[in-house]
DNA sequence: CGCGGACGATAACATATGTTACCAAATGCT
DNA sequence: AGCATTTGGTAACATATGTTATCGTCCGCG
């Protein structure tokens, strides 16, 4: 029996949570075990974790994405990283005995989704060695150019592996070159 | 019908194509289709590529462990890495249909391996913004000392996103640390 | 409406890192 | 053995980035 992912989601309706949050709302704490798949149907979420007091921005997700704590879903152990909304957001949250069978159903289709997050991440790590953090930057803002705007400045800084001072020193920069009057 | 990696791996033998090379063998250029999975019996491979003339080092492979370019393999695409040996080393080479015919029977199989390579991968990220270069030579230090042994320091430099004068710095500092006489 | 916190910019200074250049030791090759 | 290449260390200087502190604005919430 074959599926896509979008269909059989819809199967699932039953057993999906639904979660109208306002911004901030912590959805997965730090050394909690991840329980849910998350679907974003509006909003904003990131996920971090905390080095000795301050918080490291890893990823972004929107509307339309999904997303969950994979090393603590799949290990059934602690997870290292916390999951919150940046904006209000309505969420479908789908617990882990649906989403294990889920994936049990999907079987190798799962395959090349997995690969291309596995390419995903590589250039991520790519971009770390190759590019500086102003590269890095323009490639967001050329990427990504929504996730500027919706997203809080040091968040993308902590994102981009820099200080929120250096990088208001990039924008201005930035804005420097750009300006010609 | 369900196989571990390493027992399908055998009964492909006859279509594996042993190679003896010497150290810095280039076994797929940048900018090729990568057409096989190579496997590691003896020796060291890293994967690169090339930044304005100067190569930048995104992983080390050594005996036992395997590896492609993958985003090139699956996606039919020319590769933005090259792949070359280190040391003097003994590959096997499987072409690719042989490749796709094991994937195929592997299955969901697979789901478990690619979802620990996507939390390997994460880790790599997550070290970028969390740790100082330091850190991540200190890392390496004591989670794969033999790495630190084996490969030129210039290619670990740059797997580590800095400059080899940095990284000689960095060794200086430890050491002195280290000395109490 | 007003207040406090979140957000963003900037300055001044400290530290980390890159660049270039030079030298010494190790290694490979003939 | 001898030479060229690779590798690794160090110094001096330039640049990038972090840290701390201060300020102004905006925005949510009582």
């Amino acid at each position: 029996m074959l599926y896509k992912f979008r269909e059989l989601w819809e199967q699932y309706q039953s057993f999906q949570r639904r979660l109208d949050v306002g911004a901030k709302t912590l959805l997965l704490e730090e050394g909690q075990r991840s329980e849910h798949y998350i679907y974003i149907e509006k909003g904003a979420v990131r996920t971090y974790f905390n080095n000795n007091g301050e918080d490291k921005t890893v990823q972004f997700f929107f509307e339309g994405e999904g997303l969950m704590a994979i090393e603590s879903f799949m290990n059934d152990a602690p997870s290292p990283i916390a999951i919150e909304t940046i904006e209000p957001s309505v969420l479908y949250l789908l617990p882990k005995p649906q989403v294990l069978e889920m994936v049990a159903r999907l079987g190798a289709q799962l395959v090349p989704l997995l690969v291309q997050r596995q390419i995903h991440y590589m250039h991520e790590f790519v971009s770390f060695i190759r590019d500086t953090p102003e590269q890095r930057y323009q490639q967001l803002l050329t990427e990504r150019p929504q996730l500027i705007l919706r997203v809080p400045q040091h968040y993308i800084a902590s994102y981009l592996g820099i200080s929120k001072v250096h990088l208001s020193r990039i924008k201005s920069k930035l804005a420097k070159g750009k300006r010609h009057f």
